[in-house]
DNA sequence: GATGATTTGTACGTATGTATA
DNA sequence: ATATACATACGTACAAATCAT
């Protein structure tokens, strides 16, 4: 979708302000429902308003602002059955990369996918949600590569990466570690048994269970159903 | 997605040229390779260079067309590989609908889809394939409702829409029409019986089957390496 | 309900980076 | 390889619309 504007060197302002703006809203400087002036960004960034518009519209297209024509923009503010939509949405995309992975990842790539999930057993022990977190963006990753579609993962990758927000504290949740580590173990078992069915519903499974941790979500939608000051 | 820029009353010049442009391309009038100039565009549409150039990134997300930063847009050009992967995306994510409408769609839900569908043989005995494909769209699209999920039937009408360049004349091949009309009723079959495994194969097998018309690939593959004039 | 302030939408000029001779 | 031409990226000014009073 966004390759050539985030690889290569995309040395433009509007692309360093899409991933500014994006972070600030992801760590939660913003809040959903706050206004997004052009005037204030462009500011508080050093540019005019023309990148500013830009990366607004950008941020628009992968639903984390909202454009509304003549009325300015402000961080989307998720209701709780579109968030819903959204988990379910990407469990079903995880999903079908699982199944896809099951029936065409390479010798090779089954081999990596179990020794990296075999690695992760060690934060589990050690009791680190930290590095469990980023190990498991990358096994979660690796089987989206799996499916050799690359619309699919990046689709995939684009909802939980939109979903992260909703998401934070989830490996801290006591005794999310290993069970979390046992739902992959039998993604992974079912992929490298190359049984489709299987590491569908693994995978679904997984992924829906983990939309349980929405600590977030009851914060955010109160807080942009109070901020509807209109 | 688009919903508050494409509803609504939406009058901006940037909306407009969004539709103008989009429809431009995908009639053929633009094609692959091509380069969209901002000044040319800007004044074969009446207006200044800013609408345009928010129009050109819009469509750069949904992926009609190639921007590079300071070397201009092109008319998005397809590769064969990435064509099919595209085609593949589309087939899992129908088949992910079909299987979410055979659990979770209401009894009126399936009264209507399977009303729809023996309406459609009407077109298959006229051999409309106009008609046919109109209804078509209908079909799927009552899938896509049936599924109860926003993003995912955003995502699938969105690949659909995106193919449709490539899948002109594809109820023009002889012996499609009724082929395809037997194929729906095996999808419409297995989610009236709530038989979530087999209405996802069926339809599966149905959007897989439709890839084999390619006919309009070949051209704009060739076109597009032909154009590398560099 | 009308008026004013604020903000977005649009136009256009300038500068920088890319591709050419 | 250097320079020239050109299109884009950015900035700024103005117009139109929204909202607040």
């Amino acid at each position: 979708m966004s390759e050539a504007q985030l690889s290569d060197l995309a040395h433009t302002r509007t692309d360093r302000l899409v991933r500014d703006l994006s972070d600030a809203i992801m760590s939660g400087e913003f809040e959903p429902g706050d206004r997004l002036d052009e005037h204030s960004l462009a500011d508080r960034f050093g540019v005019s308003r023309t990148p500013v518009r830009e990366a607004l519209r950008q941020l628009a297209t992968s639903g984390l602002v909202e454009v509304r024509p003549r009325r300015g923009a402000v961080v989307a503010s998720l209701t709780a059955d579109r968030l819903a939509e959204l988990f379910g949405a990407m469990a079903e995309l995880e999903a079908t990369c699982s199944r896809l992975s099951a029936i065409g990842m390479s010798p090779v790539e089954r081999r990596r996918l179990e020794a990296h999930h075999e690695s992760m057993s060690a934060f589990v022990t050690e009791n680190d949600p930290e590095g469990f977190a980023a190990a498991n963006l990358t096994f979660h990753t690796m089987i989206y590569a799996g499916a050799h579609n690359g619309p699919l993962a990046e689709m995939a990758a684009g909802l939980r990466q939109r979903l992260l927000p909703y998401r934070r504290a989830q490996f801290h949740t006591p005794g999310r570690l290993p069970r979390s580590h046992a739902e992959h173990g039998a993604v992974v078992e079912a992929i490298v048994a190359a049984d489709a069915a299987a590491a569908h519903a693994a995978m679904l499974r997984h992924v829906s269970l983990v939309e349980d941790s929405f600590e977030r979500l009851a914060a955010a939608f109160t807080r942009s159903k109070a901020s509807k000051t209109a």
